[in-house]
RNA sequence: GCGCUCGUAGCUCAAUGGAUAGAGUACUGGCCUCCGAAGCCAGGGGUUGUGGGUUCGAUCCCCGCCGAGCGCGCCA
């Protein structure tokens, strides 16, 4: 955001001058082709060489000539470069560059220049896109949160530092359901729970909320206003309908809870909200995990929008009654089935306000919504992008991400979870299992359309091996050569790195020049894991040059060139790491 | 039944349509009088579920089949 200018190469872009030298061997040998993207990529494999661009293939068809031959062509119209020592072909087509050592380690400077801004944006589309929003875990405020959350935490916070830091701007935001029937079933758990306190039981519904979180509240309730709440248990039983249906009777005890307490129903259901969500931010902060906005349901409905949004819909014939209820037929838009907005007691669906809250957060202003789910909500997509359109919104300006379940595993069975009995391993038990680090990192191990099973019992007895620990471990390792030397870490940015000549310093500043496109890649794709994985390998390409070769080696000029390699490689992990919410301990 | 997501080494997972499909783990054998061995080096391990199609080229894109998870409510 404020260092979006900063250049993040200022000493060599190779990607840039090599391009630039094949545009022009382009316009020479295919004049008629100059519109052709050029494309270059970095070998797998050291002996291709340190860019690879598939030109020629990609010309193959249009000039109707076998790709060595154009390659052939293209490589003897090349400009001549300083940087270049040699341009050949290869495999079926391919043209591959090495560069000089003093091209291969400019990186390190570039990185030692820029420092945390390394890798930086601005996007390269920056025409497209500018203002991007980002909600996600968006639980509702109900019960602890659990493991699933926890990975639509990790997810979406990565997320969004990547996109920010690849030089969007990002509002981070967390939709709060403080309306409906959810919250009401809440509020109605804890009143049950504190006339138990007082003596007074009524059958705990089975589909109530059974955590002991619960019980806590009632007590708090019982501490703070003693007796004001009590009812005798047969005035709320005798407004119990007559009715073998668990969700009927758990909406009459609702009905019983507003009608005995009156006002007061207002503050038990207000107090219960409170302490949920001061809860669950509290756990989300404890992750590194922050929101900009907190955005309440209810006041969609305190403004009118929800009404709003639908009696629009109904303006545009959108919408039809059945039954009593208004239906929006988002079959005309791909979905499934039409869908109720409300109900034929009047009460409006979930749907109604998040057609209201998507139309509001285009209003705002975003260029991009993102919004990240529960794989289980997949069904949903249809019908509010169908909403959406309807309304006259372009909905591709919504784009949902879906994150995979995760399952727990326990002695080597699943272990199984429903929020309503309670039975779930919260999130704040894994992190204090597995710690902040561990746990933000694991997340990001897979990508989200990939289910994710979690051994408890692994995470927790051999934690040691646990990637996230060989990152830091490189970490550490910088910090612990950077304290024996003891020198002005500073002056390091200046120094000479042609000494850089070992393949295993060619390979480490190759990683180190991938980082930025790698933000670049990852952005694009909504894939921080991407960043997790590149966090390993150029751990693991530290952990080798240093393993077969000495820092702080006697020759002036040799110590310092691998000093600054070894401070731009500990650069890009914090830089990386941050991202990622994960620490960067000095010593472990 | 219909829809969405997925299927890659023994296990857990990667791979902008590119070259010999890569890591970790497990297993085998090496490396600390020397900057941190939470590390490094070497080795065996694969018909990318299956059958077609598009392409110069397919783990990737399209279709069928098999298998797994999830969804299909006037719940959220």
């Amino acid at each position: 955001m404020t260092a979006s200018r900063t250049p993040t190469s200022p000493v060599f872009d190779a990607r840039r001058h090599l391009t630039g030298l094949l545009r022009a061997a382009l316009t020479s040998v295919a004049p008629g082709q100059g519109l052709t993207e050029i494309i270059l990529e970095r070998p797998k494999q050291a002996s291709h060489g340190d860019f690879a661009s598939n030109l020629a293939m990609q010309l193959a068809r249009e000039l109707k000539t076998n790709p060595r031959q154009i390659a052939e062509r293209l490589v003897r119209e090349l400009p001549p470069s300083p940087y270049v020592t040699k341009a050949e072909i290869a495999g079926a087509g391919f043209i591959n560059f090495t560069l000089t050592p003093a091209a291969r380690s400019a990186v390190v400077g570039a990185v030692l220049a820029a420092g945390k801004n390394f890798g930086h944006g601005p996007a390269k589309n920056g025409r497209a896109a500018r203002r991007l929003q980002v909600e996600f875990v968006s639980a509702n405020p109900t019960g602890p949160l659990h493991v699933g959350h926890g990975r639509g935490a990790a997810y979406g916070a990565s997320l969004a530092s990547l996109l920010a830091f690849a030089g969007f701007e990002v509002t981070r935001e967390y939709y709060v359901n403080d309306a409906g029937r959810q919250m009401d079933i809440l509020a109605v758990s804890a009143w049950l729970r504190y006339l138990e306190l007082f003596g007074e039981p009524v059958p705990f519904p089975p589909n109530a909320y059974q955590g002991g979180y619960v019980i806590e509240m009632a007590e708090q309730i019982k501490q703070a206003h003693g007796d004001r709440y009590v009812h005798p248990a047969e005035a709320v039983l005798a407004c119990l309908p007559q009715t073998e249906d668990d969700e009927l009777r758990l909406d009459g005890l609702i009905l019983a809870g507003k009608d005995l307490l009156g006002e007061d129903w207002a503050y038990v259901h207000s107090h219960v909200l409170n302490e949920q969500l001061t809860d669950c931010r509290a756990d989300l902060e404890e992750f590194g995990v922050h929101f900009d906005v907190w955005f309440s349901e209810r006041s969609l409905y305190d403004t009118g929008m929800v009404a709003r949004a639908v009696a629009a819909l109904e303006k545009s014939g959108h919408i039809y009654t059945q039954d009593g209820a208004k239906w929006f037929q988002s079959t005309a838009f791909g979905d499934e089935k039409d869908r109720v907005v409300q109900r034929d007691n009047g009460i409006y669906t979930y749907f109604a306000s998040d057609i209201a809250y998507h139309l509001n957060k285009f209003e705002r202003g975003f260029d991009k919504v993102i919004d990240v789910w529960g794989a289980d909500h997949h069904g949903y997509i249809p019908r509010v992008k169908g909403a959406l359109a309807a309304s006259g919104a372009d909905a591709d300006r919504l784009e949902v991400t879906l994150v995979q379940f995760v399952s727990l595993f326990r002695d080597g069975h699943k272990v199984s979870m429903s929020t309503r009995s309670g039975e779930y391993v919260t999130l704040r038990q894994l992190r204090a299992e597995v710690g902040n680090d561990a746990c933000r990192f694991f997340y990001m191990l897979r990508k989200c359309d990939q289910a994710l099973d979690f051994d408890l019992d692994l995470s927790k007895s051999q934690s040691n091996d646990n990637p996230v620990y060989y990152v830091q471990y490189a970490h550490a390792r910088i910090c612990s050569v950077l304290a024996q030397w003891d020198g002005d870490a500073a002056a390091l940015a200046a120094v000479d790195l042609v000494p850089l000549q070992h393949e295993r310093e060619y390979a480490l500043c190759a990683r180190l020049a991938e980082f930025p496109e790698l933000i670049q890649q990852a952005a694009r794709d909504y894939a921080p894991h991407a960043l997790a994985f590149y966090l390993k390998d150029l751990a693991g390409d530290f952990h080798s040059w240093y393993n077969a070769e000495r820092v702080l080696v006697d020759d002036q000029a040799m110590r310092e060139a691998r000093l600054a390699l070894a401070l731009a490689t500990r650069q890009v992990l914090q830089n990386g790491l941050s991202l990622l919410g994960v620490s960067q301990p000095v010593s472990m």
